[in-house]
RNA sequence: UGGGGCGUCGCCAAGUUGGUAAGGCACGGGAUUUUGAUUCCCGCAUUCGUUGGUUCGAGUCCAGCCGCCCCAGCCA
């Protein structure tokens, strides 16, 4: 990782686990976790927490973190996800120690599966997917036993062989864990371990036409891989004793049995009990997470795809010119606690502008321009003038702007009639034009429709820099660029995707398509000057006094500059005006 | 009248074995500033969902209320 912001990691319970641990000498003083996406989506700034999280934690104490696919649903899963996945992490600035899959365990879940049924802890159940929701009683009634809890183990065997074998149709028998129908926790009302789907895997193929179920599977995954830590989110909690069920009567680490066929393909990991910890997920608000509505927002497009800038994706962040350093410093500060939580996204563009502030270079560009015509200064004049490309910076070196008698400043900087305490220029007034000096305004041309059409000013020779009245004080300061050296560019004007707070409250009627701020994309032609445009794609500039903006990842050509806009700069007038 | 979690400033969030409420963001004020940006100062909870109790002393212990979230997929 690059240079972060040094927030100081604050103290949260899991690192307090992590910190217990280690001081115990559990785990031999390993730290492993990893971050188990399931291939069926592309990632957003939600799972940015988990993986902040989870690789940045081991990374504190010297850990690894794995990278594992939880691919054991072949029915939703897409190998096409899994690229994407791996590119996000990346981005996000972590490594992972191993990429694997679940599915690299199957002969493993299997067997576990096996030694489950020999212990007469699991038992092959006929009951239909209906027949199993009727017995599983409900939140406040106690379930019935399946017909089929007291099979023996030999008949369980011999099934759990045949439903492997193929021999038996989708969804007519499942194998089920042996615990307590009565259980207040509806996990342990005897759960499915496995289900058949004769459907070819993306990774298997067509090896297995039986898939284990995500908490069988996940549990021995853990071990397997020996992560000390499993991280996950909230709603997992009633899962624990279910994670634990199974992995005390597996007894992975103790029974070398269960791993060989691991051994024998080569890939020899280290063991372990690992202990689940649950956290609460992060929430963002004037956004949706929920794959559903994501989806839905592309597909009916809304937006112009997973990696618009307004979506809440991580390749929608990028595409907007977030830095990953502020993705990892706003989870850092939102910190690691059980509560939910919404946190405000203007947090997350306080980071992106801390970053930026650091990082990004200055240039200059005109968003909404108004003729200004030096009156003293001969027609063809033309100088170049240097600037440093970071005022805080000087190894950033400077670069050479040109300027000339005809320029184009911004429309709002000027005013006929100005609201109090405007700083900018006004008919007659003076305001400083960045790095040239004091100008007087003294003319306003006006079209028929009586909307201003130019300025003309005179420059004060003196203010210029270096002469002896560059010092001179006056109330404000203006950008600029030279109309006939700046080049045109496409700059998308991005706000944030939705007009409500919690565009999931549907409480006020209608849905979070409602609330989709029609305008939160606008285009503008812009005038930036030349050393904008030959930037790379993703590189991120300030433009002076407006924002910070991106060089389009896939949009952006030197013939043909486009910029996104990642986030304005603060605007205490602005703000003051409202 | 099931089980599991959670309630500390507008938003996040620290608060070790009870000893007299960190920090960040936001906000208000001021200083610097050729970006109304940045930076820099200063201010910002007699109070910890609530009611009682224990104690010399409770956000921290006990009890009762109240509120919010999650669970009835052969999804993850």
């Amino acid at each position: 990782m690059s240079s972060d912001t040094p927030t100081t990691p604050t103290h949260h319970f899991i690192r307090q686990i992590v910190l217990d641990d280690l001081a115990a000498g559990r785990h031999g003083g390993r730290v492993a976790t990893r971050f188990p996406p399931e291939p069926n989506g592309y990632l957003h700034l939600g799972h940015a927490k988990s993986i902040c999280l989870n690789f940045g934690l081991a990374a504190e104490f010297g850990g690894t973190t794995n990278l594992r696919f939880d691919d054991t649903n072949p029915t939703r899963e897409d190998i096409e996800y899994v690229e994407a996945i791996k590119a996000d992490v990346a981005w996000l600035g972590f490594r992972w120690a191993r990429l694997l899959h679940a599915s690299d365990y199957f002969e493993v879940i299997y067997r576990c599966a096996e030694k489950l049924i020999r212990q007469g802890h699991a038992y092959v159940c006929d009951l239909s997917a209906d027949a199993v929701r009727e017995y599983r009683g409900t939140l406040t009634e106690p379930g019935r036993d399946s017909p089929y809890r007291g099979r023996g183990v030999d008949e369980n065997l011999d099934l759990f062989r045949r439903m492997r074998a193929g021999e038996f149709a989708d969804g007519s028998r499942t194998l089920r864990a042996r615990i307590d129908m009565a259980s207040g926790n509806i996990n342990l009302r005897d759960p499915a371990l496995y289900r058949i789907r004769k459907v070819p895997h993306q990774n298997t193929g067509d090896a297995w036409c039986i898939y284990p179920m995500y908490d069988f599977a996940h549990a021995i995954s853990d071990a397997v891989e020996g992560i000390t830590h499993s991280i996950c989110t909230l709603e997992f909690e009633d899962h624990r004793p279910l994670y634990d069920w199974i992995l005390d009567r597996l007894d992975l680490v103790g029974d070398d049995s269960l791993t060989e066929p691991l051994r024998a393909a080569g890939l020899d990991l280290p063991r372990s009990r690992p202990q689940q910890i649950e956290f609460a997920r992060g929430n963002l608000d004037y956004t949706v997470m929920s794959k559903r509505k994501l989806i839905a927002l592309v597909e009916e497009g809304h937006v112009d795809g997973w990696d618009d800038p307004r979506m809440p994706t991580l390749v929608g962040a990028r595409r907007r010119g977030f830095p990953p350093a502020a993705i990892r410093t706003f989870w850092e500060r939102a910190g690691v606690t059980k509560q939910n939580s919404v946190i405000g996204f203007d947090v997350l563009e306080g980071c992106v502008r801390e970053v930026l502030d650091r990082e990004a270079e200055r240039r200059f560009a005109v968003l909404d321009p108004l003729p200004l015509v030096i009156e003293n200064l001969a027609d063809d004049h033309a100088e170049s003038i240097p600037f440093p490309n970071h005022p805080k910076d000087p190894s950033r070196g400077t670069r050479e702007v040109p300027f000339s008698s005809r320029l184009l400043i911004e429309r709002d900087d000027f005013a006929e009639v100005p609201p109090k305490g405007f700083h900018r220029l006004v008919a007659g007034g003076e305001v400083r034009l960045r790095g040239v000096g004091i100008v007087r305004c003294t003319g306003v041309a006006r079209d028929a429709a009586g909307r201003v059409t130019g300025l003309s000013a005179t420059l004060d020779p003196d203010t210029r820099p270096g002469q002896p009245g560059a010092e001179r004080k006056v109330k404000g300061t203006i950008h600029w660029v030279s109309a006939r050296d700046a080049l045109t560019a496409e700059v998308r004007l991005y706000e944030r995707l939705f007009t409500a707070p919690d565009p999931d409250d549907d409480a006020g009627g209608g849905d979070f398509r409602d609330r989709i701020d029609r305008d939160s994309k606008r285009i503008a032609v812009a005038h930036v000057e030349p050393a904008a445009a030959s930037a790379d794609p993703e590189t991120v500039f300030q433009f002076e006094r407006l924002g910070y903006f991106v060089a389009d990842r896939h949009d952006h050509r030197l013939e043909r500059p486009v910029f996104n806009r990642t986030v304005t700069l603060r605007d205490s007038f602005a703000k003051a005006a409202k």
